[in-house]
DNA sequence: TTGTAGGCGTTATCAC
DNA sequence: GTGATAACGCCTACAA
């Protein structure tokens, strides 16, 4: 026969706990803490530990941010998390960061200046203990600021110019030569490159990467064969394969700087009637999910983006537990991933 | 000429802010808080601002939390954010809650119930205010645990049996007959169903929606057309479509649960040597991103992701201001989007 | 209209 | 080894 329950409407606290077990609220917060434990007597230490499971108590965050200054969280900044890119990525960080008892604060800045300043602004004042931060351009005088300041970060896939910062990032050299050589044993000799906005050190080494294995087949490389595009998107994917295709210039493959700029190559195709790959072969990098099923389907540069999260949160981890290591940068390796929108051009 | 600056680490704090304001704390307090600053002379609320604005003040949202059990903050439990349908759903939700003062905490559950306990428990020792729920089952213990305890929530996308939840879902009635009529008016007679998980109300209100659809067409209904796919996968799909294929039923068309169920049709349209439309049509359902790049482009029925996340955050920020308001429901309207993964069928 | 005082739940620093 | 005390930064009765 059970008796009446007192239900309580707010959450047991830590004196609920101390009074159960009959000690000070100190004693069961040393007991509870793993890391204070030995300071406590193991019986006590057992009794504060069955009180707390007895009633079901859960540490206030909240309460413990406000005393430690700390709040087991980092932030993930990230452009925009509908970029099919950016979700392995994040849940690699989680996988790792959960383990570790941290939480991910999640917010996007639409490349956005300002709304990245009040995005930071906002994770700082919730006392995140490091960033993620996969928006940087080579120029990014906040995330100098923040440095400065002493806040740990970590990059994905980008890097800043002059920035001493950890980052993962896939090996842009060794995906673009992959692709390149690819394109040139197919017989291609014209190849031009969609590069991605050089603003970002990701457009940058791609576009550097390009010219070099150009060079190491002994290609011509053209500048007139490289269009810079202004987002990493598919219109603007779209909007420098045109303007290249009206500069008149001559070539059977296009590299593109990722697979948003390599789909948009696809609505040109459609527009202008060009057969992929019997007079267009394209690849692009990334390995965004699906693309097996495009018309094509694309021929790309996989990287592992699960890892590239997992490693960037392993990272910033590191950096919390030793602030003083120096700067390590991970870059993981590339594989090619052949499929349809690729083949030897048509007159070779 | 500008002399010594004295660079504080710490962030400046409400008595930073009334010391120089000259005023007690309180005082700052109340002339901060829109809320409360009618209560204090103009005067000195326009000082308090002015010095608040000066040394870049910043309220602490720990400590305000810990002192108000709020935190102007909501949790967002979705399975998985690789999922492509999440991202814009999420980026409605917080293009709502953003101008409203609120930030978004996002989890992911896996589809794992201890996960999702674990997370949901997270959420609330951090005070979220409410949460928006996409990993509905139609029977869902924890669910109706936190409505019983007075969380507030909003379902997006499913509902759960017997519960009285505001819910944004689209109007799946709608949609599967857009994707009926137009096979019918095609010429289709023998229609299959790859339904989605009938533990969700969704994989549930399609499949009912699909027998209404085919009555209403005078097509017949036959139960052997209809296969239930265990998750709302690629993989289901494909398998769901090879054990239809192999029962040796006929039909010439599919109407697939979602889009992810269409696309694991084409891995097995593949693996048959099966034409698509030319021997077998198929609609999806949601739109999700880069299908009219698919080979070949997915008719589909489109709903409005980005407005059922915006939905979804207004009812929810409607049950946080009146928690006594009877719950509403949002219905919103699907469209066909006809692309070429439907034809007539060869023998019409 | 403004100031005072107390406390939200936890932990760090003292004593004992 | 444990207890007392104060403090993190903010808000809010209550008093003045």
């Amino acid at each position: 026969m059970t008796g009446p329950r007192i239900v309580r409407m707010t959450a047991p606290t830590l004196r609920d706990v101390a009074q159960l077990a009959g000690v000070h609220p100190a004693t069961a917060s040393r007991a509870l803490n793993p890391q204070t434990r030995p300071l406590v007597n193991a019986d006590t230490a057992r009794k504060v530990l069955r009180a707390a499971e007895s009633i079901g108590y859960q540490p206030n965050p909240i309460a413990r941010s406000l005393k430690t200054a700390r709040s087991s969280t980092v932030g993930l900044v990230i452009p925009d998390l509908t970029n099919p890119l950016f979700p392995p990525i994040v849940r690699g960080i989680e996988d790792v960061l959960t383990p570790a008892g941290y939480n991910a604060w999640i917010v996007n800045t639409d490349n956005d200046p300002d709304r990245e300043e009040t995005q930071v602004e906002s994770l700082r004042s919730r006392q995140v203990e490091g960033l993620i931060v996969a928006t940087a351009k080579r120029e990014h005088p906040l995330l100098v600021r923040l440095h400065r300041q002493g806040i740990k970060m970590v990059l994905v896939n980008r890097r800043v110019d002059g920035l001493e910062l950890p980052s993962v990032t896939a090996d842009d050299d060794a995906g673009v030569a992959l692709a390149v050589s690819h394109l040139a044993a197919l017989g291609h000799t014209r190849i031009a490159h969609l590069a991605g906005p050089q603003d970002t050190s990701t457009g940058v080494s791609r576009a550097r990467a390009f010219r070099h294995a150009m060079h190491d087949h002994r290609l011509a490389d053209d500048p007139a064969l490289t269009v810079e595009c202004g987002y990493w998107s598919e219109t603007a994917g779209a909007a420098a394969l045109r303007s290249l295709l009206d500069s008149g210039a001559s070539f059977t493959a296009v590299v593109a700087g990722n697979d948003l700029i390599a789909l948009g190559c696809y609505d040109v195709f459609a527009e202008r009637g060009i057969a992929c790959p019997e007079e267009m072969s394209v690849v692009g990098f990334n390995e965004m999910p699906f693309l097996d099923k495009m018309r094509p389907p694309l021929t790309t540069v996989a990287i592992p983006h699960y890892e590239i999260g997992g490693e960037a949160a392993r990272l910033l981890l590191d950096t919390l537990d030793e602030p003083e290591r120096h700067p390590r940068s991970v870059l993981l390796a590339p594989s090619l991933v052949v499929r349809a929108s690729t083949g030897p051009p048509r007159s070779a």
